[in-house]
DNA sequence: TGACACATACGAATCGATTCGTATACTACC
DNA sequence: GGTAGTATACGAATCGATTCGTATGTGTCA
């Protein structure tokens, strides 16, 4: 049995999402992204994903006297992990009301809304 | 300027889920209502209700000698506020993303997915 | 060789969330 | 009056998330 990941903290998604766009990167990498947003210092950095590494969340690979780390699950899992969490915490699991929320909560495009439509048909065919 | 409610943690959410339900409550009665679930200490979720009281989340209310708390966002409110922040988080604000994400994380059941439809149907009229 | 740049490791401070123990007040009833 | 039952108030312990300072190792180059 393997236990699974620990869902990720605010400043832990953060840094994944870097990781996610770039595939893998070393501390100084993450870092200088980050920094395009808001100053995070480099140990501060360094420690996370000492600590991600620890939980299981990236995968360390040596590189030379660095270190490369990437994440052991893909955007998608994560994505998948979130919302079912949210699902769970705040929707009595009804997909259907997260949806609907999530429609009123944000002014979704035309090619949005068609596409949600397609995904939709493409469940009902699945579902049968 | 109103500064916006924070974002209720997990515990906090626990109780506004009591509260919603009853519309409001003593703390005697949602302690009761979360024993259910599991053990919770009377005094723990008083504390809480005190801390969102000053948080904004609940409004109290003088009944005799005890307190009437009763949430200041309705579950909808919440729920909204929860996916936007998701939204924001975790799917760099596309919706169609999320929905799929939902739908694939859960099974939905045909009459969910119909009710989905209809409600990117009547989201289509309306923006026009 | 020695100064500098840059890497990881580690300990500790801070802050908020969570939980509860204890103090205090009031009511009701024998 | 005194005791039991139930209410709120408050201080403090614990734990995890977050942030960073400092120690230490190593490679480069004048």
């Amino acid at each position: 049995m393997k236990p699974p990941l620990p869902k990720p903290t605010e400043a832990e998604l953060g840094i994944l999402r870097v990781l996610w766009r770039r595939g893998r990167a070393t501390v100084r990498e993450v870092t200088d992204v980050l920094n395009r947003a808001q100053p995070t210092g480099y140990t501060t950095v360094l420690k996370f994903l000492q600590i991600m590494t620890d939980k299981g969340l990236v995968q360390r690979e040596e590189l030379g006297r660095a270190h490369l780390y990437q994440p052991t699950l893909s955007e998608e899992q994560t994505q998948g992990q979130l919302v079912r969490d949210l699902l769970d915490r705040a929707f009595a699991g009804s997909a259907a009301k997260l949806v609907q929320r999530a429609l009123s909560a944000t002014p979704a495009s035309a090619a949005e809304l068609a596409q949600i439509k397609r995904l939709v048909s493409a469940m009902e065919r699945k579902g049968r």
